[in-house]
DNA sequence: CGAATTCTGTTCTGTTCTGAACAGCCATAG
DNA sequence: CTATGGCTGTTCAGAACAGAACAGAATTCG
């Protein structure tokens, strides 16, 4: 590993760190870390794997806010007086997470202040990336916003380049990722192969060219 | 006052706490606090007035991404490495804020754990209200999300329930909240008046009736 | 005061999007 | 092997929306 990013901390310093009421598990693909209504007790800390954080609407819609990886927390907003849980946590894949009781983890956060920073980072990184998808989404069309989501799931800018997206995702998730209907993410889906930008069978590959779509700014 | 909300902290706190590189300014309507593609080296707290927080597109349009009032932070994100600024803060009347240096504001945070505990309140709760907001965003109608921002602007589930809107804000800021085009408020600003859910001439009154906009699910 | 400016109400056209439907493809289980 | 279920490609009518335009009301400014 040639850089490390804030994020990318040693776990042992949270092991180290939090030491009481904690526990790890794994959790199959679609298996569900809390439930949204669920009670709100504790905050969570992916080790592996990838997390998926959706909501349902009353009209039993259903959108998905977030989609996190190791390193990152979820489960937060029981800290500021949450008592049920706002949204639905469940595993892509084959994932491991660590569970840390509410009351343990405020203990942390306010005696272990190198923890504390890291939380803080995440929560500071996480904001801006939520802040940049309601942008997003207040700006762009469909098109664009599923060519920014492609991006942003196949690691598009950080080491190594775009990667394969390795998580199985349908176009159903997409959907619900961006925002529209299955069948608006089929079409662009389609444009983007037959333009090049993207290559898909099982899994799907994003070439750099997707770019282009995200950045054009005239019809 | 009765009760005291979280954020609601006393302001002497901070001026304790942070005691070097800080400097407490005015700001009147339309006075720019920083503005977007400007140097991020300092983190701002608001002691009066409300503080509009906009991103411009490379395209010319504008989105407003928060409206923040007393006892909230903005241009955090210089915190997390971000070197320039993503949005413009504009005051959107009489304000008094208070400018901290970015290398003083990392001190305090880490130095002085009160502070650092209010401001990861202030996190975490922003963090909720931009989910919120991305949220409405994915599922509702345009007419929901107006009716959803004016309970919100008129401080509706606060103590004193719902306050006539304060601040002068025009159809075209409430279209930019939004995400949709003034015509679009007019009309639906028009139809909440007739159905007596609100009432304008130079200020906005919300009655708790306009809940109902917000919540009935079929059409 | 009158002129200029901003905000609002309203209409219109063309575009984008939803929601539902149906057929094909592929894996997997029985 | 069939059939069953999930995912995909495709179509279509109706709804929601953007963007531009224009006139009238309200406000500010010289």
């Amino acid at each position: 590993m040639a850089k490390k990013t804030k994020l990318d901390f040693d776990p042992k310093i949270f092991l180290a760190t939090v030491s009481r009421s904690r526990s790890v598990s794994e959790y199959g693909k679609d298996a569900v870390i809390f439930r949204q209504g669920g009670t709100a007790d504790a905050v969570f800390y992916i080790l592996k794997g990838k997390i998926n954080i959706t909501v349902e609407s009353k009209q039993g819609k259903e959108a998905v806010v977030a989609i996190l990886g190791p390193g990152e927390f979820l489960g937060e907003g029981c800290l500021i007086g949450q008592s049920l849980r706002l949204a639905t946590a469940r595993a892509m894949s084959e994932s491991e997470v660590m569970r840390v009781g509410k009351v343990e983890m405020t203990r942390a956060l306010q005696e272990e202040p190198a923890f504390g920073e890291v939380f803080m980072t995440y929560l500071l990184t996480h904001n801006s990336r939520i802040e940049e998808d309601l942008v997003d989404q207040l700006f762009n069309s469909s098109e664009k916003r599923l060519a920014r989501t492609l991006l942003l799931l196949a690691n598009f800018g950080k080491d190594g380049g775009p990667q394969p997206i390795t998580a199985p995702i349908s176009q159903e998730t997409l959907a619900k990722i961006i925002g529209t209907t299955r069948s608006r993410v089929s079409h662009f889906m389609n444009k983007f192969r037959k333009l090049g930008f993207i290559e898909y069978n099982g899994h799907i590959e994003v070439h750099s060219s997707l770019l282009t779509v995200v950045l054009r700014d005239e019809a």
